[in-house]
DNA sequence: TTAATATATGAACAACAATTCATATGTTCA
DNA sequence: TGAACATATGAATTGTTGTTCATATATTAA
């Protein structure tokens, strides 16, 4: 049986916020996954969250690029897709083999295109 | 057979981007998805790119929640989880129903937690 | 109707992030 | 060695975004 809002209130230990339904709230927060996952997990998705990333990634799929021909397949300066690709790197989703001046870029991991189709489905759905 | 760099520079109609590959240029640029579809595909990720956002959206998969119980169980405001749930309605990734006074939140879309689970899988490998 | 309460919202502020610009680094070739 | 060039990077700038604060809206109960 839940609690009236009078009663609620009265035990409520939190200084601004009421809560309505004390229950469910306990039980939602041990099911949680701890704040550490969900911080990086945001993360992850932060870094698919800009449209310049979303096309390097894009056009990853499809070849491996060095970064002035990305820098021309998507109009933009290389000092741009520069600081784009290193942010990439350091989420582990490119990585890159140098052949003289020349530095590749490709896809780190599989799990990406999966990630990338999964939002693909949602958004023409 | 590649032009020589020296041919792609000549040849080469940007103003200050070289381009070494030029081929495999054109080659993604045909496969690329369109613009839009890839514009769309980022403002989604990036309503997943949110610590907050992905909190909720978390707790919404164990049970459909009002404001104010989130607010409790995030220990945030209930404006700040206001804000955030008008984010997500926008997004079309929640949805709500009026009871009285209270609404409740839960997940309007089953690709959602696809997405989620992958991200999951790439930060957890 | 009035008080209490659950939620929504506009404006302001602060933190953050993407691009640009200038320049540094490192490699090749003459 | 020196010139050309592909890439990297730090600083500055500009645009964006999350939270707060104050307040509005809407519903219930007395």
């Amino acid at each position: 049986m839940l609690k009236s809002h009078e009663e609620l209130a009265a035990t409520n230990e939190c200084c601004e916020i009421t809560c309505i339904h004390q229950n469910i709230v306990e039980e939602v927060r041990e099911k949680l996954p701890d704040e550490e996952t969900l911080y990086d997990l945001a993360e992850l998705f932060k870094v698919f969250g800009d449209s310049t990333r979303i096309k390097i990634l894009c056009a990853l799929f499809e070849s491996e690029m060095c970064v002035c021909d990305i820098a021309t397949l998507l109009n933009m300066t290389q000092s741009a897709i520069s600081h784009q690709l290193r942010v990439l790197k350091t989420n582990k989703l490119v990585k890159n083999r140098k052949v003289g001046k020349v530095v590749y870029y490709s896809l780190d991991d599989a799990h990406i295109k999966h990630i990338f189709d999964q939002g693909l489905a949602h958004i023409t759905e």
